[in-house]
DNA sequence: GCAATAGTTAAGTAAATGCTTCAGTGTTGA
DNA sequence: TCAACACTGAAGCATTTACTTAACTATTGC
């Protein structure tokens, strides 16, 4: 589910925007509702409900409804996704380099 | 310089599109050339090059032109940046519910 | 030289994105 | 009860994005 490439899509998407980064990086420091995200931000509360919702369709943030407050919170799976879907990559090209690195060295010692 | 938050955005918004990251994920298999790059993605050539100049000011990409050929290969420093963004916020909430846990399981002793 | 190759650039376009405002809904506290 | 509060949703709009085609430049191999 989580690896899913419809779902990573959603994420690195809602991840593009410095808006919902910023959100992101609040909510990293302890739950938020709605006005409390919205306080930092210069943009209507209906623009940051508008990335909000984005935020917990990619699945990077999970919210519940009390009363008249929302309640936000980050889901830590989905950026481990993110962070996972990366560090592959990076793994792998490292990998490759130090594959290079030993053929070279290798083949120096039989000169 | 890694750290700059324009270049953050740079490297989010172009892991956000599915062509890039399928570019980097082939990068990261090795080095290749704009035409190899643009083989298995169903669009222009000219198109393949628009994205691999937003990859490249991002600084994901570092090309070189030799000849008429110009070959791309991956920046791992820039893909661990945006990794350590993504690890720092979700560390930052997990510590956070380690403290709450902590705090739950004292309190409970003192009942 | 010259055709094929590899890439680049510009201009145009359709769709997606990031807002805004405004008019709601449901909740709470005095 | 009723005003303030915390959001929500729809409509509209300007900008950005992801392409396209077409014309172009620079290399290479014969």
């Amino acid at each position: 589910m989580l690896h899913d490439p419809a779902q990573l899509d959603l994420m690195f998407q809602a991840l593009a925007d410095p808006a919902r980064r910023q959100m992101v990086d609040r909510l990293s420091r302890g739950p938020a509702s709605v006005s409390q995200l919205a306080e930092p931000l210069a943009m209507s509360m209906s623009a940051v409900v508008q990335h909000l919702n984005l935020l917990e369709a990619s699945g990077l943030v999970r919210t519940q409804k009390v009363g008249r407050v929302r309640t936000c919170q980050i889901e830590p799976k989905a950026l481990r996704a993110a962070e996972h879907w990366i560090n592959e990559r990076r793994l792998s090209w490292e990998r490759r380099l130090d594959r290079l690195g030993d053929f070279l060295a290798e083949t120096k010692d039989e000169s």
